[in-house]
DNA sequence: TTTGACCTTCACATCAATGTGAGGGTCGGA
DNA sequence: TCCGACCCTCACATTGATGTGAAGGTCAAA
């Protein structure tokens, strides 16, 4: 597949697209002629990669966790170094932050929400004491 | 407090501290000398402000909710409107979006850790074949 | 009273993630 | 063969979150 359909399929941009494999987070081949060719599993990849972007990881991070992820692995057991496992034992903690963190900020905003559907429904007691 | 002590127990640099108030994201008094003056409360304020943006919230966002997650309610049942109501949904929607994608890749890290460590116990065997 | 450690504003620098456009190939169909 | 819709590289622009430094005011302690 070419850039324009893995760009309409996963809603990155072409620009992006590039960027990313600039980045060196995506290794689409290229056909004779010079175009960049995907393959089917750069979909999910590319949704994957935005999706951690879009949560704040940057790309130099997303760099270093990607290989770890992939489904058939993609690097090995002993190409493992001892920094790499302590750069993911660092990441995997602080993703656990993050997460921690917007699951709390997620949470005051449900309960304000509710706390407003209440006040709706129950009538309109506002408490400025507060 | 001044600047240097909420920078110091906060992690944030001063200049970030002065960033966040243009952002419009905290507010501090000032004294007659024109030094900006923090309570107490700042500090926490601060920290939150850190993990939503540390999380990849623009700090566009980050001021739209943070008035809807003070415990004593600073904005007022009252003073909100439909449109501000969608934006929270939204907002509620797209953390937990967020959340999903980076337990997703948590998970997937803990995965693959725990997979190395059961190799280096049980012995080197690698599935190269995958 | 001077020195050092604070504080102020202003402004330019940087990095990551993007957009945008120029200048130019490739290719399939009218 | 020519047009439109693709693709390429290169490069400059922008936005958001920061760093850094200049030029200067404040204040406490020596």
């Amino acid at each position: 597949m070419k850039i324009g359909e893995l760009a309409e399929r996963t809603g990155a941009s072409r620009r992006l697209l590039r960027y990313y494999e600039e980045q060196k987070l995506i290794s689409p081949g290229r056909s004779d002629n010079g175009y960049r060719e995907y393959a089917e599993f750069h979909v999910g990849r590319v949704m994957q990669i935005k999706g951690l972007l879009d949560a704040g990881l940057p790309t130099r991070i997303i760099r270093q966790i990607l290989p770890c992820l992939d489904q058939p692995r993609s690097i090995y057991f002993d190409d493992l170094t001892p920094e790499m496992v302590a750069i993911l034992e660092r990441e995997h903690d602080h993703l656990t932050q993050r997460i921690d963190c917007l699951t709390r900020n997620r949470d005051s905003i449900a309960d304000y929400l509710a706390t407003v559907r209440r006040m709706k429904t129950t009538g309109e007691a506002i408490d400025r004491a507060a």
